[in-house]
DNA sequence: AGATGTTAATAAAACGTTTTACTAAAACGA
DNA sequence: TCGTTTTAGTAAAACGTTTTATTAACATCT
């Protein structure tokens, strides 16, 4: 049978009020001898308090709703991770939800995260655009927090990383690195991310006075399949390095190269970005950019708890930077000259 | 201002109990032009119902709470996906909990599960001791079921897999493509799947009346470390190929290999086990045992789905059958012997 | 002895729904 | 026309807590 305060009250012989007291520490007025009775009856019916109902007076769920893509992609994968144990600790928990960047989707999720009362929600959601972020923030009337995102205003509270840099810096290896034929397997182009890093590779070109060849840019998706095709596209057009705009593409392309019989890195230099887990194991270990998924997700909780428990959304959006992680995947040219 | 039923109701000049009949579609008994005013006006204020005072009444979240040791390990994050899709898909969504397997925090989790009412929960609890599950069982007293792990009695629900049959079609392979001295890295052996597949490298051994050499066999983590320290320890102990329990170690055994100067298969054949997604793309492709995570996620949610709406718990617990998947991480050797 | 303060506890309202049982009015059948 | 059924709707209880205001009993101070 399911126990109920009122049950625990008659048994002990108070009022729920009293076992409602004891419950949550605010023993000051309560009779020490009370307490014990009531607290070991708790133990020994294991009685359990219904979070529903203290819920319905308390005006909150210490839920965090998380929307993202695909946790099946490691890079979604450790950003969750960061936000389930810093909501753990914040004494949150946490509603996974895929989106498959389904815009509809997301809508219906949001929808239902409200219905829910969620405190708030963290949202990572590479594919919206700038108005529908809008719309969205003006729709779900509660704490909500773009991760994986640059703020686009003072006002809106994201926690992002930046892209354009880290993709200059890889790009910048491999100027620095003796080549000169770089290619780009970007990320979907209506995805503000890929944008920035493919706007980092430009800047890089740039800077080293190279020519940016339009033949040796190909838009990828984001997914392996995406880094495959891009491989198989490019592999006739003389590269001898590539940028890959994730890691997650870059083991597609390692996959092609293999059944292309390209080599890495004696045919074909290759620098990804995210550096996931994996990327140490490949064969040649992944040389990449580090983006710090754990802590931004950890962060993206202290953002949204703070919002939730101040009222006020935090006055300024987080900006991550980027590392290089140089492994085995690029080769050094003879020629090479430094920058 | 956040709406209510009952502001509702006055606005459109009827009681409460009218529009909760016409939320809840219970229209037979309401007048047509009623119903288009109450629902023009929810539609108008941007009214959602509040989930939380249903659920008080109701005595029903939709909610499904997931406990999995981590969800940055692609093994359990298809396993999740297989999970949040199918319950979606069935009304249902899903709290995200990181055990780490440890024990302590599944116990609290499963103490905060219960707080929040969800109406059942999926465990993948690898590290469980068969007493403790029933334990787990008992202490928690809503539907739950066990996920990656065979059931041990009639009554325990569960789906599982077939993990020795699984480890014994991989080594047959090896043994037909003429290995004889075979090692295996093994899971952490407390863990029950960790033991089947153990089992499983010892049937084909035995079969294949080659004797066990203990020398040949260490006991891994399930982590890349332990695949990773696991070929550290076995390269000089002269085994032509080895069985790793799991995709996830043998990505760590890949780095190793790279970095002893191993080449895969042509010094050492590997075979995997889970088919894990990036296994495709590591070079050489890993040959691997096919385990269908996402189907045993939905799965599970089929099963936990009929269990709270029957109110009876599955009759059977389920098992999915192993496959093997041939790719280029093992080495054919000339005196191969066909069995 | 009366006023004051402290201690230990409680009754009742509130949260926002769903559901049950009920009713008033209109329509129908004979 | 009267009785019956149907239609359109409602009042009120219930769900299990938290919180506010209140009280009764007792101790302390002057």
């Amino acid at each position: 049978m399911k126990m109920t305060m009122k049950e625990i009250a008659k048994m002990a012989g108070v009022s729920v009020t009293t076992v409602s007291l004891i419950i949550n520490g605010k023993d000051q007025s309560i009779g020490a001898e009370t307490r014990d009775r009531v607290l070991k009856l708790i133990e020994e019916t294991g009685y359990v308090p219904n979070g529903i109902a203290r819920s319905m007076i308390t005006k909150q769920t210490r839920t965090l709703g998380l929307m993202i893509p695909d946790i099946t992609n490691p890079y979604f994968a450790s950003m969750a991770r960061g936000i389930e144990d810093a909501a753990r600790k914040a004494g949150y928990h946490v509603i996974l939800c895929n989106t498959d960047e389904n815009q509809e989707r997301e809508m219906e999720y949001l929808q239902l995260l409200r219905r829910q009362n969620v405190d708030g929600v963290i949202l990572v959601s590479a594919a919206t655009a700038e108005h529908e972020e809008k719309q969205i923030l003006k729709e779900f009337k509660r704490p909500l927090i773009f991760l994986d995102r640059r703020g686009t205003e003072q006002t809106e509270a994201s926690v992002g990383f930046d892209n354009r840099k880290g993709a200059y810096l890889a790009v910048r290896h491999l100027i620095e690195s003796g080549h000169e034929k770089i290619g780009c397997i970007t990320g979907p182009l209506k995805n503000k991310s890929a944008q920035e890093r493919y706007q980092g590779y430009l800047d890089a070109l740039k800077e080293a006075k190279l020519d940016p060849n339009p033949e040796w840019v190909v838009e990828g998706d984001y997914q392996m399949a995406g880094g495959e095709a891009g491989i198989r596209i490019l592999k006739d057009r003389g590269v001898t390095a590539c940028l890959i705009a994730n890691d997650w593409m870059a083991y597609g392309a390692y996959k092609a190269c293999y059944e292309e019989g390209i080599q890495i890195p004696q045919d074909l230099s290759i620098i990804g970005f995210d550096d996931l887990l994996i990327s140490q194991a490949m064969i040649p270990p992944l040389t990449t950019v580090h983006q710090p998924n754990i802590a931004m997700g950890e962060m993206a909780v202290e953002q949204i708890v703070s919002w939730i428990q101040s009222g006020k959304p935090p006055k300024e959006s987080k900006l991550f930077e980027p590392r290089l992680v140089v492994r085995n995947s690029v080769r050094k040219r003879k020629e090479g000259r430094k920058s």
